[in-house]
DNA sequence: GTGCTCGCGTTCCTATAGGATTTGTGGCAT
DNA sequence: ATGCCACAAATCCTATAGGAACGCGAGCAC
């Protein structure tokens, strides 16, 4: 905590037209995804806003909106809580959510691809091949990025507003997880291998082709993430 | 403070356990649902902690986890509106989500379910026969209710919290609701026998035969809404 | 040593006050 | 008549204060 004040909005910025709870909520978001607060400890509304240095009623309203993501948990009159770890039933569960769901955004993205969003695709994985691949957090965190972003992307272009909420309550545990599981990154060239076979199923213009490619890149991560990951 | 504390929980009650911004969301949600708040409309949080008769922070904290139902939407600096109407389209996206949701988990709670859980879609689709089914949201809420219970209870038998997750933002019944605008219920009796169709499948043991019973009955419920539904 | 009670600190929750921003209105210049 | 600017009211947003419940540890009785 050497920072003077890191979330506080900066006079100079012009058009910031963002409000001090959403600050925090990015803030909040971000000390989740990156493990400062560990799965199962208490958020405090008044040590957050202590620590950000602000008052509690920003906080409490970014916690309020953060419940949705399933990343913190309220029990009334008690606080919030950061949702426990992730056992591996957790991870099949969730390997099975992305299974019914992805399949069906690759189909329909597929279907309704413009030029543009092929394009951002393409970046998404020009990027996941550059990106640095370091053990730390901070080293491999843009890996991660373009990673949730390709799938967000094809959640994007199925241009269904539902599927799209419901991908991205998932997101969210994606990333968590990810952080958890804690291996760092060890599958990067097959993943990026599959990540080109989706999008070239979605070049094709064969939505069935993109569906079984992205059936294959799920299956592949979670047989790779289950031989991996500590058991419990 | 004249009024003897109207929303205040009783002294006597022992575990009422639910703080004011609770009640205050369920108050919003049932004006939201009743109509008394209309699309489009500017929904003040000073305003409408005066008409309840608290202060604005309680109100705040539940617009801010409303706000993920899709029933009204923020915008900085600015307040909350009530969602724009539904159109067709957003409908047609809805059923399109439900249809790639829905049968999964109908599929998975068939091969987990257990017979509690199969007594307890009994006792929904009983109370969906008794239910009154009058013109205003009072009178067939209990009907709605029961048959977002229906597909609550095969989302939760399906065993898998992020299939539940997501289902759960699809909000089908509220979002249905919203569609109608408040004509009430018109198809009761083939939605009913649909109903009795999914659970005489899932009585059966046969997943694949739940899975196709659940697409037949959303398929069914979209034709018959969008042959209601009003053109925009 | 064990169990109970009391008191202190922490935290949640709600109300209230005041600054900042947006919106609507009226007047003035062109 | 039209466009622009100032002013006022409403609203959002944040900080602060205080009441109520909970947890915890010291201290005392047995």
């Amino acid at each position: 905590m050497s920072e003077p004040s890191p979330a506080l909005p900066r006079p100079g910025f012009p058009v910031s037209r963002q409000v001090l709870a959403d600050h925090v909520y990015e803030a909040l978001l971000e000390w989740l995804m990156d493990g400062r607060l560990e799965p199962g400890a208490a958020v405090s509304i008044d040590g957050m806003a202590r620590e950000l240095e602000v008052s509690p009623t920003p906080v409490r309203e970014a916690l309020a909106r953060l419940e949705h993501t399933g990343m913190v948990r309220r029990v009334a009159l008690k606080g919030y809580r950061v949702a426990p770890v992730f056992t591996r039933e957790d991870f099949a569960e969730l390997m099975e959510a992305r299974l019914s769901i992805e399949p069906v955004n690759a189909r329909l993205a597929c279907e309704r691809m413009t030029s543009e969003g092929l394009d951002a695709l393409k970046q998404a994985v020009e990027d996941l091949r550059t990106a640095p691949r370091g053990g730390t957090f901070a080293e491999y965190r843009s890996y991660l990025e373009a990673d949730e972003r390709f799938h967000q992307l094809i959640a994007a272009q199925a241009r269904n507003q539902f599927l799209l909420a419901a991908y991205n309550t998932l997101g969210g545990q994606i990333q968590r997880f990810r952080l958890f599981g804690g291996v760092g990154i060890t599958d990067a060239e097959q993943a990026i291998a599959e990540h080109q076979a989706v999008l070239d199923a979605m070049s094709s213009g064969d939505p069935g082709k993109a569906a079984e490619a992205m059936i294959n890149h799920v299956e592949k991560v979670r047989g790779r993430a289950m031989a991996d990951a500590p058991e419990d």
